[in-house]
DNA sequence: CCACAACTTGACACAGTGTCAATTGACACA
DNA sequence: TGTGTCAATTGACACTGTGTCAAGTTGTGG
Protein backbone atom coordinates (compact mmCIF):
# COMPACT_ATOMS: atom_id res chain seq x y z
CA UNK A 1 0.00 0.00 0.00
CA UNK A 2 2.89 2.46 1.01
CA UNK A 3 4.27 2.57 -2.75
CA UNK A 4 4.11 6.77 -2.73
CA UNK A 5 6.02 7.33 -5.82
CA UNK A 6 9.17 9.52 -4.24
CA UNK A 7 11.37 6.50 -2.69
CA UNK A 8 13.53 9.36 -0.84
CA UNK A 9 12.26 7.91 2.34
CA UNK A 10 13.75 4.51 1.15
CA UNK A 11 16.83 6.12 0.03
CA UNK A 12 17.33 7.88 3.56
CA UNK A 13 16.64 4.77 5.18
CA UNK A 14 19.16 2.70 3.65
CA UNK A 15 22.25 5.66 3.18
CA UNK A 16 21.48 5.61 7.22
CA UNK A 17 21.76 2.18 7.41
CA UNK A 18 25.14 1.52 5.66
CA UNK A 19 26.48 4.70 6.98
CA UNK A 20 26.00 2.99 10.30
CA UNK A 21 27.30 0.28 9.26
CA UNK A 22 30.40 1.44 7.81
CA UNK A 23 30.91 3.91 10.99
CA UNK A 24 30.47 1.02 13.53
CA UNK A 25 27.33 3.17 15.16
CA UNK A 26 29.28 5.94 16.55
CA UNK A 27 28.34 9.51 16.21
CA UNK A 28 26.62 9.39 13.24
CA UNK A 29 25.15 12.87 12.27
CA UNK A 30 22.46 14.28 10.58
CA UNK A 31 24.71 15.94 7.57
CA UNK A 32 26.33 12.63 7.20
CA UNK A 33 23.41 10.99 6.33
CA UNK A 34 22.15 13.55 4.33
CA UNK A 35 25.00 13.55 2.23
CA UNK A 36 25.15 10.04 1.72
CA UNK A 37 21.73 10.18 0.42
CA UNK A 38 22.20 12.95 -1.81
CA UNK A 39 20.02 15.28 -0.13
CA UNK A 40 20.48 18.15 1.86
CA UNK A 41 19.82 18.20 5.55
CA UNK A 42 17.17 20.13 5.78
CA UNK A 43 15.10 17.74 4.02
CA UNK A 44 15.46 15.17 6.35
CA UNK A 45 13.53 16.82 8.36
CA UNK A 46 10.63 16.03 5.81
CA UNK A 47 10.52 12.54 6.51
CA UNK A 48 11.70 12.40 10.10
CA UNK A 49 10.82 14.61 12.62
CA UNK A 50 14.12 14.17 14.52
CA UNK A 51 17.36 12.00 14.51
CA UNK A 52 15.62 9.39 17.49
CA UNK A 53 12.64 9.21 14.83
CA UNK A 54 14.79 8.32 11.78
CA UNK A 55 17.40 5.74 13.95
CA UNK A 56 14.53 3.99 15.46
CA UNK A 57 12.53 4.06 11.36
CA UNK A 58 15.87 2.80 10.62
CA UNK A 59 16.21 -0.25 12.76
CA UNK A 60 12.26 -1.23 12.15
CA UNK A 61 12.99 -0.64 8.36
CA UNK A 62 16.06 -3.39 8.85
CA UNK A 63 14.02 -5.90 10.93
CA UNK A 64 11.48 -5.78 7.78
CA UNK A 65 14.33 -6.77 5.39
CA UNK A 66 15.69 -8.95 8.37
CA UNK A 67 12.05 -10.89 8.52
CA UNK A 68 12.70 -11.81 12.60
CA UNK A 69 9.25 -13.96 12.64
CA UNK A 70 10.78 -16.47 9.61
CA UNK A 71 13.97 -16.78 11.75
CA UNK A 72 11.73 -18.04 14.65
CA UNK A 73 9.08 -19.95 13.20
CA UNK A 74 11.91 -23.01 13.91
CA UNK A 75 11.58 -22.34 17.98
CA UNK A 76 7.81 -22.14 17.37
CA UNK A 77 7.69 -25.00 15.67
CA UNK A 78 9.86 -27.05 18.53
CA UNK A 79 8.73 -30.21 19.69
CA UNK A 80 9.88 -29.66 23.73
CA UNK A 81 10.36 -27.18 25.54
CA UNK A 82 13.93 -27.92 25.73
CA UNK A 83 14.27 -27.56 21.87
CA UNK A 84 12.51 -24.37 22.05
CA UNK A 85 14.61 -22.64 24.48
CA UNK A 86 17.72 -23.79 22.47
CA UNK A 87 16.42 -23.27 18.68
CA UNK A 88 15.40 -19.72 20.42
CA UNK A 89 19.00 -18.68 21.80
CA UNK A 90 20.47 -19.75 18.63
CA UNK A 91 18.11 -17.22 16.65
CA UNK A 92 18.55 -14.58 18.78
CA UNK A 93 22.74 -15.27 18.54
CA UNK A 94 22.18 -15.16 14.62
CA UNK A 95 20.32 -12.15 14.76
CA UNK A 96 21.81 -10.02 17.02
CA UNK A 97 24.93 -9.24 14.97
CA UNK A 98 23.11 -8.22 12.00
CA UNK A 99 21.30 -5.65 13.68
CA UNK A 100 23.90 -4.42 15.95
CA UNK A 101 25.79 -1.58 14.34
CA UNK A 102 22.08 -0.37 13.72
CA UNK A 103 21.27 -0.94 16.79
CA UNK A 104 23.99 0.02 18.48
CA UNK A 105 23.18 3.78 18.28
CA UNK A 106 19.51 3.49 19.58
CA UNK A 107 21.64 1.51 22.52
CA UNK A 108 23.54 4.63 23.30
CA UNK A 109 20.88 7.03 22.98
CA UNK A 110 18.61 5.11 24.94
CA UNK A 111 20.55 6.90 28.25
CA UNK A 112 19.64 10.33 26.92
CA UNK A 113 17.09 10.13 24.88
CA UNK A 114 13.54 10.10 25.58
CA UNK A 115 12.32 8.33 22.33
CA UNK A 116 14.74 5.85 21.98
CA UNK A 117 14.51 4.86 25.29
CA UNK A 118 10.93 4.01 24.29
CA UNK A 119 11.76 2.92 20.91
CA UNK A 120 14.36 0.39 22.33
CA UNK A 121 12.24 -0.88 25.41
CA UNK A 122 9.57 -1.88 23.03
CA UNK A 123 11.96 -4.12 20.89
CA UNK A 124 13.46 -6.28 23.80
CA UNK A 125 9.82 -6.20 25.37
CA UNK A 126 9.04 -8.28 22.03
CA UNK A 127 12.11 -10.40 22.36
CA UNK A 128 11.35 -10.95 26.23
CA UNK A 129 7.70 -12.72 24.53
CA UNK A 130 9.98 -15.10 22.99
CA UNK A 131 12.00 -15.66 26.01
CA UNK A 132 8.65 -16.20 28.02
CA UNK A 133 7.07 -18.68 25.68
CA UNK A 134 10.43 -20.82 26.13
CA UNK A 135 10.24 -20.78 29.35
CA UNK A 136 6.98 -21.39 29.45
CA UNK A 137 7.13 -24.45 27.49
CA UNK A 138 9.79 -25.69 29.49
CA UNK A 139 7.38 -25.31 32.63
CA UNK A 140 5.02 -26.91 30.46
CA UNK A 141 7.14 -30.03 30.16
CA UNK A 142 7.68 -30.20 33.73
CA UNK A 143 11.48 -29.25 32.84
CA UNK A 144 11.75 -26.04 34.58
CA UNK A 145 14.28 -26.25 36.85
CA UNK A 146 12.72 -25.86 40.35
CA UNK A 147 14.22 -22.75 42.09
CA UNK A 148 12.70 -21.04 39.52
CA UNK A 149 9.28 -19.63 38.34
CA UNK A 150 8.11 -18.44 35.04
CA UNK A 151 8.84 -14.60 35.63
CA UNK A 152 11.86 -15.01 37.47
CA UNK A 153 13.09 -17.19 35.11
CA UNK A 154 12.11 -15.18 32.31
CA UNK A 155 14.22 -12.15 33.34
CA UNK A 156 17.12 -14.25 33.80
CA UNK A 157 16.61 -15.42 30.52
CA UNK A 158 15.89 -12.22 29.50
CA UNK A 159 18.85 -10.78 30.82
CA UNK A 160 21.27 -13.36 29.87
CA UNK A 161 20.14 -12.96 26.23
CA UNK A 162 20.98 -8.42 26.58
CA UNK A 163 22.73 -7.21 23.47
CA UNK A 164 24.93 -5.64 26.28
CA UNK A 165 26.17 -9.02 27.32
CA UNK A 166 26.44 -9.97 23.60
CA UNK A 167 28.72 -7.20 23.14
CA UNK A 168 30.61 -7.94 26.17
CA UNK A 169 30.92 -11.65 25.29
CA UNK A 170 32.23 -10.67 21.56
CA UNK A 171 33.64 -7.81 21.98
CA UNK A 172 35.57 -8.31 25.24
CA UNK A 173 35.37 -11.39 25.75
CA UNK A 174 36.53 -12.12 22.04
CA UNK A 175 34.20 -14.97 21.48
CA UNK A 176 33.32 -15.41 18.05
CA UNK A 177 29.36 -15.80 17.31
CA UNK A 178 29.55 -19.47 17.11
CA UNK A 179 31.15 -19.58 20.65
CA UNK A 180 28.63 -17.06 22.00
CA UNK A 181 25.58 -19.47 20.76
CA UNK A 182 26.76 -22.34 21.90
CA UNK A 183 27.78 -20.98 25.82
CA UNK A 184 25.12 -19.73 25.67
CA UNK A 185 22.53 -22.82 24.69
CA UNK A 186 24.85 -24.68 27.51
CA UNK A 187 24.31 -22.08 30.07
CA UNK A 188 20.37 -21.69 29.56
CA UNK A 189 19.77 -25.40 29.49
CA UNK A 190 22.35 -25.66 32.87
CA UNK A 191 20.67 -22.85 34.23
CA UNK A 192 16.90 -23.73 33.71
CA UNK A 193 16.46 -27.24 32.51
CA UNK A 194 15.61 -29.42 35.54
CA UNK A 195 17.87 -33.31 35.66
CA UNK B 1 50.20 13.91 52.28
CA UNK B 2 47.31 14.75 49.88
CA UNK B 3 47.10 17.68 53.05
CA UNK B 4 47.13 20.85 50.84
CA UNK B 5 45.14 23.96 52.20
CA UNK B 6 42.99 24.25 49.86
CA UNK B 7 40.69 21.61 50.04
CA UNK B 8 38.23 23.06 46.81
CA UNK B 9 39.23 19.87 44.69
CA UNK B 10 37.46 17.62 47.80
CA UNK B 11 34.46 19.95 48.17
CA UNK B 12 33.93 19.73 44.20
CA UNK B 13 34.08 16.16 44.57
CA UNK B 14 31.63 15.84 47.18
CA UNK B 15 29.08 18.20 45.30
CA UNK B 16 29.63 16.07 42.39
CA UNK B 17 28.54 13.10 43.71
CA UNK B 18 25.59 14.27 45.75
CA UNK B 19 24.55 16.17 43.19
CA UNK B 20 25.01 12.62 41.11
CA UNK B 21 22.74 10.89 43.83
CA UNK B 22 20.35 13.19 44.24
CA UNK B 23 19.54 13.32 39.99
CA UNK B 24 20.09 9.97 39.96
CA UNK B 25 23.09 10.47 37.41
CA UNK B 26 21.00 11.97 33.92
CA UNK B 27 22.67 14.86 32.55
CA UNK B 28 24.91 16.59 35.05
CA UNK B 29 26.40 19.67 33.58
CA UNK B 30 29.35 21.44 34.82
CA UNK B 31 27.43 24.76 35.51
CA UNK B 32 25.36 22.68 38.55
CA UNK B 33 27.98 21.11 39.85
CA UNK B 34 30.52 24.65 40.30
CA UNK B 35 26.67 26.26 41.77
CA UNK B 36 26.30 22.96 44.37
CA UNK B 37 30.00 24.06 44.80
CA UNK B 38 29.80 27.45 45.37
CA UNK B 39 32.14 28.29 42.89
CA UNK B 40 32.10 29.70 39.01
CA UNK B 41 32.08 27.05 36.36
CA UNK B 42 35.32 27.65 35.47
CA UNK B 43 37.12 27.36 38.46
CA UNK B 44 36.26 23.43 37.78
CA UNK B 45 38.53 23.42 35.11
CA UNK B 46 41.40 24.76 37.59
CA UNK B 47 41.03 21.24 39.06
CA UNK B 48 39.79 19.22 36.51
CA UNK B 49 40.39 19.09 32.88
CA UNK B 50 37.36 17.91 31.44
CA UNK B 51 33.73 16.99 32.58
CA UNK B 52 34.97 13.12 31.66
CA UNK B 53 37.97 13.74 34.16
CA UNK B 54 35.66 15.40 37.02
CA UNK B 55 33.17 12.28 36.17
CA UNK B 56 36.50 9.55 36.89
CA UNK B 57 38.07 11.63 39.87
CA UNK B 58 34.64 11.12 41.37
CA UNK B 59 34.23 7.51 41.34
CA UNK B 60 37.26 6.65 42.38
CA UNK B 61 37.07 9.18 45.13
CA UNK B 62 33.63 7.54 46.38
CA UNK B 63 35.64 4.11 45.89
CA UNK B 64 37.89 5.10 48.84
CA UNK B 65 35.57 6.07 50.90
CA UNK B 66 33.44 2.81 50.69
CA UNK B 67 36.60 1.12 50.79
CA UNK B 68 36.18 -2.19 48.42
CA UNK B 69 39.11 -3.99 49.58
CA UNK B 70 37.32 -4.26 53.35
CA UNK B 71 34.28 -5.92 51.56
CA UNK B 72 36.19 -8.06 49.83
CA UNK B 73 38.18 -9.79 52.60
CA UNK B 74 34.98 -12.09 53.56
CA UNK B 75 35.49 -13.42 50.07
CA UNK B 76 39.39 -14.00 50.04
CA UNK B 77 39.09 -15.49 53.12
CA UNK B 78 36.96 -18.35 52.48
CA UNK B 79 38.12 -21.82 52.32
CA UNK B 80 36.89 -23.07 49.63
CA UNK B 81 36.21 -22.34 46.35
CA UNK B 82 32.16 -22.41 46.32
CA UNK B 83 32.27 -20.52 49.60
CA UNK B 84 34.99 -17.97 47.90
CA UNK B 85 32.38 -17.61 44.95
CA UNK B 86 28.94 -16.97 47.30
CA UNK B 87 30.77 -14.60 48.75
CA UNK B 88 32.46 -12.57 46.13
CA UNK B 89 28.77 -12.65 44.68
CA UNK B 90 27.56 -11.60 48.16
CA UNK B 91 30.09 -8.36 48.22
CA UNK B 92 29.38 -7.42 44.71
CA UNK B 93 25.81 -6.97 44.51
CA UNK B 94 25.74 -4.86 48.05
CA UNK B 95 28.70 -3.01 46.27
CA UNK B 96 26.68 -2.06 43.47
CA UNK B 97 24.23 0.04 44.56
CA UNK B 98 26.25 1.84 46.49
CA UNK B 99 28.39 3.08 43.15
CA UNK B 100 25.46 3.14 41.06
CA UNK B 101 24.47 6.56 40.66
CA UNK B 102 27.51 7.90 40.83
CA UNK B 103 28.64 5.26 38.02
CA UNK B 104 26.14 5.69 35.80
CA UNK B 105 27.31 8.81 33.84
CA UNK B 106 30.89 7.05 33.44
CA UNK B 107 28.68 4.36 32.05
CA UNK B 108 26.50 6.63 29.63
CA UNK B 109 29.80 8.18 28.51
CA UNK B 110 31.51 5.51 28.12
CA UNK B 111 30.04 5.09 24.57
CA UNK B 112 31.35 7.90 22.75
CA UNK B 113 33.91 9.54 25.53
CA UNK B 114 37.36 7.83 25.30
CA UNK B 115 38.71 8.19 28.31
CA UNK B 116 35.00 7.60 30.25
CA UNK B 117 35.56 3.93 28.60
CA UNK B 118 39.11 3.37 29.68
CA UNK B 119 38.05 4.82 33.38
CA UNK B 120 35.53 2.13 33.17
CA UNK B 121 36.91 -0.32 31.60
CA UNK B 122 40.12 -0.16 34.17
CA UNK B 123 37.44 -0.69 36.92
CA UNK B 124 36.09 -3.83 35.31
CA UNK B 125 39.46 -5.25 34.61
CA UNK B 126 39.92 -5.22 38.50
CA UNK B 127 36.25 -6.40 39.32
CA UNK B 128 37.36 -9.41 36.45
CA UNK B 129 40.10 -10.45 38.63
CA UNK B 130 37.90 -11.11 41.32
CA UNK B 131 36.08 -13.09 39.51
CA UNK B 132 38.76 -14.89 38.13
CA UNK B 133 40.07 -15.73 41.39
CA UNK B 134 36.70 -16.89 42.50
CA UNK B 135 36.72 -19.02 38.96
CA UNK B 136 40.10 -20.49 39.76
CA UNK B 137 39.55 -21.10 43.55
CA UNK B 138 36.97 -23.52 42.38
CA UNK B 139 39.13 -25.38 39.89
CA UNK B 140 41.54 -25.63 42.28
CA UNK B 141 38.96 -27.69 43.93
CA UNK B 142 38.32 -29.15 41.56
CA UNK B 143 34.79 -28.53 41.71
CA UNK B 144 34.44 -26.02 37.92
CA UNK B 145 32.32 -27.95 36.26
CA UNK B 146 34.03 -29.93 32.95
CA UNK B 147 32.00 -27.91 30.10
CA UNK B 148 34.36 -24.64 31.30
CA UNK B 149 37.79 -23.65 31.57
CA UNK B 150 39.29 -20.72 33.52
CA UNK B 151 38.94 -18.26 30.80
CA UNK B 152 35.65 -19.02 30.05
CA UNK B 153 33.77 -19.48 33.20
CA UNK B 154 35.69 -16.36 34.26
CA UNK B 155 34.44 -14.37 30.77
CA UNK B 156 30.66 -15.87 31.77
CA UNK B 157 30.80 -14.65 35.83
CA UNK B 158 32.19 -11.51 34.45
CA UNK B 159 28.99 -11.25 31.96
CA UNK B 160 26.83 -12.01 34.59
CA UNK B 161 27.72 -9.62 37.34
CA UNK B 162 28.18 -6.56 35.01
CA UNK B 163 26.30 -3.44 35.92
CA UNK B 164 24.33 -3.37 33.15
CA UNK B 165 23.12 -6.70 34.22
CA UNK B 166 22.18 -5.32 37.61
CA UNK B 167 20.25 -2.82 36.05
CA UNK B 168 17.93 -4.66 34.26
CA UNK B 169 17.19 -7.14 37.33
CA UNK B 170 16.51 -4.38 39.74
CA UNK B 171 15.34 -1.68 37.58
CA UNK B 172 12.93 -3.23 34.82
CA UNK B 173 12.61 -6.67 36.46
CA UNK B 174 11.81 -5.31 39.68
CA UNK B 175 14.01 -7.37 42.00
CA UNK B 176 15.06 -6.23 45.00
CA UNK B 177 18.82 -6.13 45.67
CA UNK B 178 18.37 -9.17 47.91
CA UNK B 179 16.34 -11.24 45.44
CA UNK B 180 19.43 -10.34 42.99
CA UNK B 181 22.32 -11.58 45.37
CA UNK B 182 20.15 -14.57 46.08
CA UNK B 183 19.34 -15.28 42.20
CA UNK B 184 23.14 -14.84 41.32
CA UNK B 185 24.59 -16.89 44.35
CA UNK B 186 21.94 -19.76 42.78
CA UNK B 187 22.69 -19.12 39.34
CA UNK B 188 26.56 -18.74 39.61
CA UNK B 189 26.15 -22.09 41.63
CA UNK B 190 24.34 -23.92 39.04
CA UNK B 191 26.54 -22.51 36.32
CA UNK B 192 29.91 -23.27 37.37
CA UNK B 193 30.19 -25.52 40.17
CA UNK B 194 29.93 -29.53 39.32
CA UNK B 195 27.83 -31.46 41.25
C1' DC C 1 -0.88 28.16 -16.89
C1' DC C 2 -1.62 27.30 -12.08
C1' DA C 3 -0.98 24.78 -8.03
C1' DC C 4 1.13 21.79 -5.23
C1' DA C 5 4.74 18.86 -3.52
C1' DA C 6 9.51 17.87 -2.84
C1' DC C 7 13.61 20.03 -2.18
C1' DT C 8 17.14 23.73 -1.85
C1' DT C 9 19.77 27.56 0.33
C1' DG C 10 21.08 30.25 4.03
C1' DA C 11 20.45 32.08 8.39
C1' DC C 12 19.63 31.37 13.07
C1' DA C 13 18.46 29.90 18.06
C1' DC C 14 19.89 26.87 21.59
C1' DA C 15 22.73 23.81 24.74
C1' DG C 16 26.71 22.59 26.73
C1' DT C 17 31.80 22.16 26.70
C1' DG C 18 36.02 24.06 26.80
C1' DT C 19 39.31 28.31 26.24
C1' DC C 20 41.19 32.90 26.99
C1' DA C 21 42.34 37.37 29.07
C1' DA C 22 42.02 40.63 32.50
C1' DT C 23 41.00 41.34 37.30
C1' DT C 24 40.53 40.79 42.47
C1' DG C 25 41.73 39.34 47.15
C1' DA C 26 44.53 36.95 50.34
C1' DC C 27 48.65 35.40 52.15
C1' DA C 28 53.83 35.02 52.50
C1' DC C 29 58.25 36.65 52.66
C1' DA C 30 61.47 40.12 53.32
C1' DT D 1 55.40 48.58 52.29
C1' DG D 2 55.96 46.38 48.20
C1' DT D 3 56.33 42.06 45.32
C1' DG D 4 55.13 37.63 43.87
C1' DT D 5 51.93 34.16 43.48
C1' DC D 6 47.97 31.32 44.02
C1' DA D 7 42.91 30.63 43.84
C1' DA D 8 39.18 32.19 42.05
C1' DT D 9 36.18 35.52 39.42
C1' DT D 10 33.97 37.79 35.35
C1' DG D 11 32.75 38.02 30.78
C1' DA D 12 33.39 36.97 26.17
C1' DC D 13 33.89 33.60 22.75
C1' DA D 14 34.70 29.39 19.58
C1' DC D 15 32.87 25.03 18.49
C1' DT D 16 29.63 21.22 17.53
C1' DG D 17 25.39 19.37 16.46
C1' DT D 18 20.24 19.62 16.54
C1' DG D 19 16.25 21.55 15.15
C1' DT D 20 13.53 25.71 13.07
C1' DC D 21 12.21 29.25 9.80
C1' DA D 22 11.55 31.79 5.54
C1' DA D 23 12.03 32.36 0.81
C1' DG D 24 13.10 30.52 -3.49
C1' DT D 25 13.53 26.59 -7.21
C1' DT D 26 12.02 22.64 -9.95
C1' DG D 27 8.97 19.33 -11.84
C1' DT D 28 4.61 17.08 -12.50
C1' DG D 29 -0.37 16.75 -13.11
C1' DG D 30 -4.88 18.90 -13.69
Amino acid sequence: MNTEKPDTRHRILNACISILEEQGGKGVRMGDIAKKTGISRQALYLHFSSRTDLLVASTRYLDEKLDIDARLADSRAAQTGIQRLSSYVKAWGNYIPEIYTVAKPLLIEQDTDQAAEAAWSDRMQAMREGCEAAISALHRDNKLSSEWNTKSATDALWTLLSVRNWEQFTQLCGWSNQQYIDHLICMTNRLFVSP
